[in-house]
DNA sequence: ATGCCAGGATGATCCTGA
């Protein structure tokens, strides 16, 4: 199976390149991060038509997250047990944002997660995104604990460069979140329990990037992040037979900021 | 070997992204 990840920022506005991008690389199940719409605005046709079933979650123009499969989506579930509200903070708004959602597809239980930007290091926003991550540790922990044999992927936007060579310069970064400690060891923090980057092993560094700023030609400069990947349960792991970051999405009028992930599991 | 920010909402400008 062929499952990969991709943050498209805007469904409504990439449907159709997405479409093409299932059919171009014969995808099974796609989970897609920052669909900027709701629920009722996701143009769930474009996907029908291929053969794909569609769970999304979106609440307004912010967020949005959706697992999208053709080998079946079984006990999609929206949120992970105990995710944090960022709104509940101030006690105004306790709905929680659209960031998590899961569905079992050929047997993988498969979680589409786009993980809270700290926006700055002094925001609160970094400490949600933290609380959120180690909330998300708690959950994929349990999972694991209940079943240590599952087949678990948790694929997404982190927004996290685990590693110095996951930015192009460092020293652009300094005081910049997604490299900050307590954001790595919050990373590292879900790693340790139990889960492998799969890709970085078949995909290594220096150089690749998932992310690349709109501005500053940081594209064509090849100046970019690594910020979105597949994390693996060790039953997940061991099936992994080829991974791809497809860079050539990034190219060209309309494309995403992000690059699509790319990740085969044996049957 | 790619191209100088984009999307969404509201109504020409602001918020967000990382």
């Amino acid at each position: 199976m062929r499952l990969a990840t991709w943050n498209v920022n805007s469904i409504r506005t990439r449907a159709d390149r997405v479409a093409a991008f299932l059919e171009r690389h014969d995808v099974d199940v796609l989970a897609l991060q920052e669909t900027k719409c709701r629920d009722d605005q996701f143009p769930e046709m474009v996907f029908s038509a291929l053969g794909y079933e569609v769970a999304h979650v979106g609440h307004s123009q912010w967020n949005g997250v959706a697992v999208l499969s053709r080998i079946g989506l079984d006990d999609v579930e929206v949120g992970f047990p105990g995710m944090p509200s960022w709104s509940s903070k101030d006690g105004v708004d306790p709905a929680p944002e659209a960031r998590a959602i899961a569905a079992t597809c050929g047997g993988v239980r498969v979680w589409s997660l786009y993980v809270p930007n700290g926006r700055t290091l002094a925001d609160p926003h970094l400490q949600y995104k933290l609380e959120w991550l180690e909330a998300l540790r708690v959950a994929a922990g349990g999972w694991l604990a209940a079943d240590p044999q599952a087949p678990i992927a948790l694929v997404g936007d982190w927004n996290i460069a685990p590693q110095d060579d996951d930015v192009w310069d460092m020293s652009v970064f300094t005081h910049s979140t997604h490299v900050s400690p307590p954001e790595r060891a919050a990373f590292q923090a879900v790693v340790d329990a139990g889960y492998a980057d799969v890709v970085r092993p078949l995909a290594p560094g220096p150089g690749v990037f998932t992310y690349w700023d709109y501005t500053q030609l940081r594209f064509p400069r090849r100046e970019g992040m690594r910020i979105d990947f597949v994390l693996g349960s060790p039953a997940l792991t061991g099936r992994v037979t080829g991974a791809l970051i497809d860079r050539e999405e990034r190219k060209g009028k309309g494309a995403s900021d992000h690059a699509p992930v790319i990740v085969d599991l044996e049957d």
